[in-house]
DNA sequence: CGACTTTCTCCCGTCACAGGACAAAGGTGG
DNA sequence: CCACCTTTGTCCTGTGACGGGAGAAAGTCG
């Protein structure tokens, strides 16, 4: 089934197009207030939209004192994909156009088994999504992976953690599998796009999003626009050194910050520390399960479990030694923390906190907000959808 | 006497004054090339500019094999001034419309006397060149000051450097007395702006300007503009910590860049070798003048004083460290190393290189120059020209 | 010297756009 | 229920921007 086949015809309709997906119905009346356009363009792009099948009609608005105006909305048969593909796990959701989560799915996967194997699964899970019946078929798609991307050409280069995806055509091969466009990003980028578009991220045009999973990322966003670097790989911090000589990495060097926290590091050392009977509360649990994970160190952390805590604060003074620079360099106006392990909450916040407070100077500290995301998991399918929606909304 | 009381009336106008100024003297025909305007509209646009004397006639252009096209160039008097004022000396330096340097001067001076003092040896030395016949007057003037900025208001917030010009109204202040515009900007910006226009940043759209002075600073250009954070102290990496509960340092805290490297750092460290004996040489040069500063150190390991050697190494190591982060964080196309210690040369050059080769991902070192700046001390106010050119060659 | 190229100016047709006039539709106060 | 005001939407027209053709001017090349 061919879908959306028609773009805007010109900035003024794009400009609409966005401001109807981040603001919803709106009036006619409403959407001249925002635009600066004289009422005959205005109208005449409007009618332009709703003949392409865009936007259509949806009765009539509240009374603003006068005759009331018709309101306007984005087609609401316009459906968006958003995929997260994670290290250990995929997330793939279903929105329509105006970025809302209309079904979620969640599955564990390996990334590490290659870009055929975990399409195949991806599109699976598409199609069950439209097979409940959320949607006849995809206008556009935004997926996010856990590497650098080739941004225009939407290819994987030199992923760490991605063996098999090097260089794989991922934009070419969906946009073909699920017929409709698709573009391809970090998924660091996408979490980001996700918290600016629906997030505590609203009303800040640069901010930092840092992501702490399998490994660690930062989303940079520079006047509201993602910045991605030269090659594509802006962004990477896990493999910053934080200790000179220190602890070997996955990477070759020595004193990574992902060495020292981050889902993996952090079950390695819940591990040695229940090995040496450090903690009677990780021991327990590493009995039960034969193996422990960032989970089991924040259920320990919850119920008081010291060792556990200390674990946490020591991840995360490193990781706010690490911010703390960005912080001086970068100057923004919100850091973001989000990813897997902000299910250890607050005692980590509170030690990137206390880092970044006493190590930044006070005038980029002074009003800086260090807060975790609020969508947690739908951050990244959000970002997808918006990723695509940005690409779909503008001139042609 | 005011001058250029004109401005462009529009996109295209602006555009075309840009044109002029980075390409130098262009026919109307090559003009053409560049702009994707119809001949009539370039014809249009053109004739208004000349009108308004921004730009005038220039002679007829060579042939490119049929009928001769006319030169067009910036008016020939307009004159910009630029002014960079460092914690101990200042340079001014006029220049065309193109952004020559037709005349500099620089004159040592101490940012702590306060803003009243140095503008009046700014006004001097401004006055200067205009007496000696390079200017009739200014059309603008850009001024770069050693400490954060608000820069739409161009005044000096918190600048730990400068005391007494913390909300000091530099830009209108100036802009009344020199009776024209004035932009003001932190310096390490002026230099990166100046690298890019003349430098060798000049085909680069992403790209890091470290410039170690008296302190350490770093100027950030994305998609070809200066980023300047949300408070505009973006680019403040002189108290990024090196080493945890390391030296104290001027800023409070504790294991500073600032602290290990810098042109203060580096002379007291100097003074110490020369005080414990470790160097003939250093201990010679000591006990010449009283004291020891980055000039002598670089003479010391000109003449191949292996302590000199090692000290300029080990600050290389320590600011490649820093700089190492901010690839794997940025990942910029380009890394230019300026400032006073640039004496140091490839030495310093060579230091860095190895920890940020080492220690960033191949895929953001792959493909990065990290070379010395080639403009040296007129950077700065080639920088503060380009900047208030940009802002005067913007439509209205 | 003639054929071809490039540049520049003039001119005209088209189209985008703003804003006024007016009709439609609602509110408000008596 | 009616007169009067406000808001919204549509139609129309005048203005001005713009592209591109025609043709003159100025050169090159053989």
């Amino acid at each position: 089934m061919r879908r959306m086949t028609a773009r805007p015809a010109n900035a003024h309709q794009a400009r609409l197009l966005r401001l109807l997906r981040d603001g919803g119905p709106n009036s006619r009346a409403q959407l001249g207030d925002q635009v600066d356009l004289s009422r005959s363009k205005l109208a005449v792009e409007v009618d332009r939209l709703l003949e392409t099948g865009l936007v259509v009609a949806d009765g009539l608005a509240a009374s603003r004192g006068g005759r009331r105006s018709h309101n306007i909305r984005l087609a609401p048969a316009l459906r968006f994909l958003g995929v997260d593909i994670g290290a250990t796990s995929v997330d793939v959701a279903v929105t329509n156009a105006e970025l809302e989560v209309l079904g979620h799915i969640n599955q564990p996967m390996d990334v590490r088994e290659g870009p055929v194997a975990v399409f195949e699964q991806v599109l699976a899970m598409a199609a069950k999504l439209r097979a409940s019946g959320l949607a006849e078929g995809f206008d556009g798609a935004g997926i996010g992976v856990p590497g650098p991307v080739r941004f225009p050409e939407g290819v994987p280069v030199a992923p760490p953690i991605m063996p098999g995806w090097d260089g794989f055509p991922v934009r070419e091969a969906l946009s073909q599998d699920l017929g409709c466009p698709v573009m391809v990003d970090n998924d660091v980028n996408l979490m980001a796009m996700g918290e600016q578009h629906a997030g505590v991220a609203r009303s800040v045009g640069d901010f930092l999003c840092v992501k702490i999973g399998t490994g660690i990322g930062c989303g940079i966003v520079v006047g509201g626009e993602v910045y991605r670097g030269t090659t594509g790989s802006a962004g990477d911090i896990g493999h910053i050194q934080v200790e000179p000589d220190g602890r070997p990495c996955a990477c070759g060097n020595k004193g990574c910050l992902e060495a020292y926290f981050s889902g993996a590091a952090l079950a390695r050392d819940a591990e040695e520390a229940a090995h040496q009977g450090r903690s009677q509360e990780l021991s327990t649990r590493f009995e039960d399960s034969g193996r422990l994970s960032a989970v089991d160190v924040a259920a320990a952390a919850a119920a008081g479990d010291p060792t556990a805590l200390d674990l946490i604060r020591a991840g995360g003074n490193r990781t706010g030694q690490v911010i703390a620079g960005l912080v001086s360099f970068f100057n923004p106006g919100l850091v973001v923390i989000g990813g897997g392990v902000t299910g250890l909450g607050h005692t980590l916040l509170a030690a990137i906190r206390t880092q970044v407070y006493r190590q930044s100077l006070p005038l980029a500290t002074g009003n800086l907000p260090i807060v975790l995301g609020e969508l947690g998991p739908t951050a990244g399918v959000i970002g997808g959808a918006r990723l695509i929606s940005d690409h779909l909304f503008s001139p042609a």
